[in-house]
DNA sequence: TATGAATGAGGATTCATTCAT
DNA sequence: AATGAATGAATCCTCATTCAT
């Protein structure tokens, strides 16, 4: 009986490998031997748990987004009012830190490979319906707020929601080209808590 | 020297020609052959006019940044009070429209390179300059607000300037991802008011 | 030893596998896993049977060899006078009918295969001791004719018997390329009969 | 201006040195690599010809169809009576001798490939042609003889064409397996006597 | 100057074979 | 004994770059 292989949990691992090395060289720069390598096993082997080199990338957004939901729903929690919420999940949003970084690149891309063939591209559909929940839930607040008179009654949530969200790849776009530029926590509150003044009433 | 404008006109063009594809397919993808066929021209005399494949990246780079720094500068006039200037200068950044889309996917995988290095490369160091420049009118502009007194004194200018011109790339990316999910101007209309509101005194 | 049986067998279970899937798509294109999956059993176990993919191609030749010898054998029955002979042995070998039609294959393959190399390998030995018998028993019956004097006295038994032995394959061949062209038993008939009408004193 | 060169001659001197190495190893294990090398080019330089590699067995068998039909043209001439043509013709095909032998090696391959498959591919229509136009050229000598009282009345004439010309590659086929067991020419001559007997009046 | 023919380094992928379980 | 996980040698093919014309 040949060893026994958690073969998903492998899969993983090998992805796991791959998405430090296409964050650092890009996917089509980083070669099978390389990912092989950086896993601790042979080239031929990759080929057991994926059928081609953009399949691994498929896991690896996969794993991306994994992570992603995994960082905004282990953080989240809605207390407080509006206004704390929408701090709250900014920052939250924001300070996901280091470990995120390479990931947020691998990310990058893959925006960049679906923007391209103008589709959304299996894996791009978990992240679709992850930024549709992440608009809903800020809409949402916004909404709460108005209702409750805390923010202006003419505020488009929607619109704020959709923005405010894409705000935040923007600045963190910005601040992984050159993080010694600013202070990316200090700047955010600086915009956020402006973002949140405009929105209340006076 | 009759040739030298006609070889700096050629090579403009074809990185022109080079754009086109870079943003269809990414630059790894793209081939000298392909350019070439684009331009009308042969492959080897792709030569004459760039050491290397990563020149015309740099070439195409340097098209760019002079297109966006053209956009701005043209339609730029800093008439008016500060708040009509920063709504002003929001709308003519993402008013660019469908001309300059496939220059964005391009900048975005310059952006990418330039994250991977973890230093500026030769072409964008014309982009640093220009994103600092833009981060300086902005700033001032909000200063000038705090001055006459229409804009909170407690305001951090650089901050808020340095993010809203990245927001400018965030929702830009995330409508170009998907461009029938949110009217861009209307969008951005809404969150650049709410964006005023913020610093306006009350 | 009540083992011994059973490896036998289940090597040739494997190598009629094998010689299914060589037939449809040549040696070197049918894998390993592929006569493995075929013979319901573990890629790992054929390397119990088999020392390398070449030696499963051996047994499957000899496999094919004791098929054509029985079928020839099960069929042919010396009775009757020459002519007679010439042509039962004739139709016996042509008319072995489809489920030879695979085993022919492989056969051309290993034939091919023989040429190539310009000696007998292992397998292609036994069949080349198989056509010699042939040989001999056809120039036999073409002898005893001369010896009756049916048969013309100049006739050279032997060339005509490698050539007509020869011819079978010819025929096949070609019969097996277009099956739709004609039909085999018909057109051998013709042929055979005025081979026989060639030896025949008049 | 780059260098001139006559592709269609490259393409068929490429083709020239890959027959030989298919013949001698056979089309799956001969390397691209190996044609550059035997055709004295780089292995890039072959992708300058062909699309693939498969593409080059299809010039490589065009071009064999083309030698053996041009062999065949020069070769016979329709003179004389019905006996004699026929008796040229056998021979003709027979005696193209050691020139073509690597060529029908291929033959034989192609041959096996498109049995496996069931369908004529491409090149092989060629081939199917010039089989009908030669079945046809022997049948109506036949039926000259016929004609002419020569041959008996009762003869096939198309079965008996289609017989005789699949009886040569049986007989090329087992004569380059093992060129020492006996003389093609004495054998064939034999044959093909007895085949002319076999259809004279008597 | 312009060109495309020539090239080989490089990379994805396949697969026979080994071997630990 | 049976298995399939692991492997790397081997191979096809791509493509940036060079260079003779």
């Amino acid at each position: 009986m040949p060893k026994i292989v958690d073969k998903k949990q492998k899969r993983a691992e090998i992805a796991t490998a791959a998405i430090k090395l296409f964050a650092q060289k890009g996917f089509e720069k980083t070669t099978i031997q390389e990912i092989a390598t950086s896993a601790g096993i042979g080239k031929g082997t990759i080929y057991e748990y994926f059928k081609t080199k953009d399949d691994i990338l498929k896991q690896a957004s996969e794993e991306i987004f994994k992570q992603l939901e995994q960082a905004l729903h282990n953080n989240f929690n809605s207390s407080a009012n509006p206004s704390e919420q929408i701090s709250a999940l900014s920052m939250m949003v924001l300070s996901v830190g280091k470990e995120v970084e390479q990931i947020f690149i691998v990310y990058l891309e893959l925006w960049l490979r679906n923007m391209r063939t103008h589709k959304y591209a299996d894996f791009m559909n978990i992240f679709h319906v992850l930024l549709g929940e992440m608009r809903e839930v800020l809409a949402n607040i916004i909404e709460s707020g108005k209702k409750t008179g805390a923010f202006r009654a003419d505020a488009d949530s929607r619109a704020l929601a959709i923005y405010l969200l894409a705000s935040f790849d923007g600045i963190f776009m910005h601040y992984l080209l050159d993080s010694s530029a600013f202070d990316l926590v200090e700047v955010a509150k600086a915009f956020i808590n402006n973002f949140i003044k405009g929105l209340e009433r006076t």
